[in-house]
RNA sequence: GGCGGCGUAGCUCAGCUGGCUAGAGCGACGGUCUCAUAAUCCGUAGGUCCGCAGUUCGAGUCUGCGCGCCGCCA
């Protein structure tokens, strides 16, 4: 059976950073996951290349569109790699085989009467790619904040307003179809808000996919993406099954509404099957900031993956992140979880078992007595403690107690993974963990080891083997998730099949086979020193970000020009002092502006306000020495009255950076 | 402004249709074993369950109002 899933096709006009990556990992992770239970899953990605954005992100670059989309698209594709993802098409919309099936799509609906030809006057963000409804001209837009263009064009509209009811339908017959449900009810909103009509060429722009016998029109950004995940498999097919309609799209949550109406619509108009489900996770935060360039704090995945594995990033985000909603990324939580969970946790059950399996017993998996297969199957509960209770009901011996458990989070885990509901399906599986650390410290069988009587030597055998057979069935089920590190502990157990040919449905107690050698014993996550990774990946990602910005033809700032030559009077004329910030606070309403008293060394602190609030947080500002121009014509901002300025380094496009000292200064030194 | 969601231990969160002394994981602290990656295991943590008012024999759990945060829409 096929399993047909996407990604976005990731726009351009940035490059890769670790939302991408986040999207990109988790429809691996369900590619491998379904591959487990016996689908053959198919995985489509790629990149958005068209729209007057690239136009103009090439044009700053000094490359032409094309030469510009090659070089962009072609870092995604490396990251992916990289990561070790496992994609198996990457869809460029700039492939001449997708401008086929856009212009077939557009047939198909014109031909069932639902294309027309208008003229339409709108604002429009050229940033976001659309019209602002009810915006004047001279409004900036709602989303982004830019100034928006009035434009007034013809070309060919979508009658999304005869889809209406038939989305409606849609949403009725496949609650389904578009999770979680938050976003499904927001969608719902939007439709019977009402829908109006959608233009979907530019006559205007250059960069796009023409439309057939209808220049100069070129389609427009979402009837020329959303195809993408079509043209990617057009024509292929998997065990004689046509690998569209997709089986999961899966999206963020803000592009919802375009995943969830509009594309709908297309096919509906088109005559095409739908998609069976859409999935829209939530952002991931920054220490929950929302990450973006003015803030600088975008995160790449690079330096995660140097620094710690790709497997720990991996686990982070399926482990921390509830996914459906927003998650926090922290370096802190990322190695907290990294040490916790899987160094001390799945990597040192792996490590005491396997040793103690060379050290007793030459290497060598001993024979278990049989647990009663008959007694393993319970009632399926995604309850952990409820699941140890049922085990533990099922039998007082420690040895069954743990097979129950063990059968019972296979079960248990392809439930909630199949739920999209990561984070909980790892809880189980640690649970399990959890359980076979105790269940060694109850055995004790270093102690065991110790007697030469035959019933402690047979004890010792069953618990090394029960150790084994829980740790064959542990890193099968994390598989999906940390396909590297599985593949190790895999190798060490003495595993001849490969771990990706493992299949749910022949994942059972008691597989593991007496009598196997086991490898080589070696750490697969060694504990992390926070500061010294941390400072690592801080390096790296300084490296990647210059990188990319090469890359995006953002060329280094250039040194700004130095300024005309002044006289040493000219400057004593500027009063810079050394001050203290006793207090700050952000100015409410103003995203950059910081309110602060600085102690100058006067009768009272001066009262200065300053841009910097999007670099520094107010208690990084606190008991902090900086320099202020103290003789500065005093200026009202927001209504607050500043009385000096605090110097402070940038460059273009960058934080400001304050200046300081390194040495010890009494407050109220003038700077000369 | 309209609709919806959220606000529980230092952190991340469970707590379904109201009912025993409010829970888990992480972190912290104390102890233990020694197979193991200073790991494991055991124990401790006394939190106005955002605030106020109400319904009830009884409310994180229901109702109203307020405060704060967020999403969608206008």
């Amino acid at each position: 059976m096929k399993y047909y899933l996407t990604t976005p096709i990731y726009y351009v006009n940035a490059a890769p950073h670790i939302g991408h990556a986040y999207t990109t990992i988790v429809a691996d992770l369900l590619k491998r996951f379904k591959r487990m239970q016996g689908c053959h899953a198919v995985l489509t990605t790629g990149s958005d290349e068209h729209g007057v954005n690239v136009e103009r992100a090439a044009e700053r670059a000094g490359k032409s569109p094309k030469a510009f989309c090659d070089a962009i698209s072609a870092e995604f594709a490396r990251q992916w790699k990289l990561l070790g993802l496992d994609v198996d098409y990457f869809q460029r919309t700039t492939d001449p085989q997708h401008a086929v099936v856009v212009n077939d799509l557009f047939k198909r609906c014109r031909d069932n009467g639902y294309i027309y030809k208008g003229s339409y006057t709108g604002q429009y963000c050229i940033f976001d790619n659309l019209y602002v409804n009810d915006a004047k001209p001279g409004d900036p837009c709602p989303d982004c904040g830019r100034p928006t263009e009035t434009i007034t064009e013809e070309n060919f509209f979508f009658k999304l307003s005869a889809f209406q009811d038939k989305l409606l339908a849609l949403y009725e017959s496949q609650p389904e179809f578009l999770q979680p449900e938050a976003r499904r009810n927001e969608v719902l909103a939007f439709i019977k808000g009402g829908l109006t009509d959608l233009s979907i060429t530019r006559s205007n722009i250059k960069w796009g996919i023409p439309v057939d016998g209808e220049a100069p029109h070129v389609f427009y950004v979402w009837f020329d993406a959303l195809t993408a995940y079509m043209s990617a498999v057009a024509g292929k097919k998997v065990d004689g099954e046509d690998l569209w309609p997709a089986d999961l799209h899966l999206i963020g949550k803000e592009i919802v509404r375009f995943h969830g109406v509009f594309w709908p619509a297309f096919l509906m108009a088109a005559g095409l099957p739908l998609p069976k489900r859409i999935y829209a996770h939530g952002w991931l935060l920054f220490e929950n900031d929302k990450m973006s360039k003015s803030r600088g704090n975008i995160v790449r995945a690079e330096p995660i993956h140097q620094v710690m594995g790709s497997d720990a990033l991996r686990y982070f985000l399926l482990r921390e992140v509830v996914f459906g909603q927003d998650g926090s990324f922290s370096y802190d939580a990322l190695i907290g979880r990294y040490n916790s969970d899987l160094a001390n946790g799945l990597g040192n059950l792996a490590s005491r078992t396997l040793t103690m399996i060379h050290q007793y017993r030459k290497g060598v998996v001993p024979a278990g007595r049989a647990v009663g297969a008959t007694q393993l199957r319970g009632s399926i509960v995604t309850d952990y403690a409820e699941a140890v209770d049922n085990a533990r009901a099922l039998s007082d011996n420690p040895i069954l107690t743990i097979a129950n458990i063990g059968q019972q989070t296979i079960e248990t885990t392809q439930i909630l993974f199949g739920d999209f509901d990561f984070s909980h399906g790892l809880v189980q599986i640690w649970s399990l963990i959890s359980a076979v650390d105790k269940f060694i410290v109850e055995r004790a069988p270093w102690k065991l080891a110790r007697s030469t009587e035959a019933s402690a030597q047979q004890q010792l055998d069953d618990t090394l083997y029960t150790a084994a057979e829980a740790l064959r069935i542990i890193t099968a089920l994390v598989s999906p998730v940390l396909p590297e590190s599985s593949r190790k502990i895999w190798a060490q157990l003495g595993m001849k099949d490969p771990i990706e040919s493992v299949r749910f449905e022949s994942l059972a107690w008691g597989g593991l086979t007496p009598g196997q050698q086991i490898g080589e014993v070696a750490p697969v996550f060694p504990r992390i020193e926070a500061k010294a990774a941390i400072d690592s990946m801080r390096a790296l990602e300084e490296k990647v970000t210059a990188e990319q910005a090469v890359l995006m033809g953002k060329v280094a700032a250039p040194a700004a020009p130095a300024a005309p030559k002044i006289a040493i009077e000219d400057f004593s004329k500027v009063d810079l002092r050394v001050g203290l910030i006793v207090s700050a606070e952000r100015v409410k309403g103003a995203d950059k502006l910081m309110h602060m008293k600085v102690d100058i060394g006067e009768a009272e602190p001066r009262t200065i306000v300053a841009g910097i609030a999007e670099a520094y947080a107010p208690e990084q500002l606190l008991n902090r020495k900086v320099v202020i121009v103290a003789n500065l014509q005093p200026r009202k901002l927001r209504g607050i009255e500043s009385n000096g300025m605090i110097v402070a380094a940038s460059v273009e496009g960058g934080k400001p950076v304050l200046a300081g000292f390194h040495e010890e200064i009494p407050v109220g030194a003038r700077l000369k």
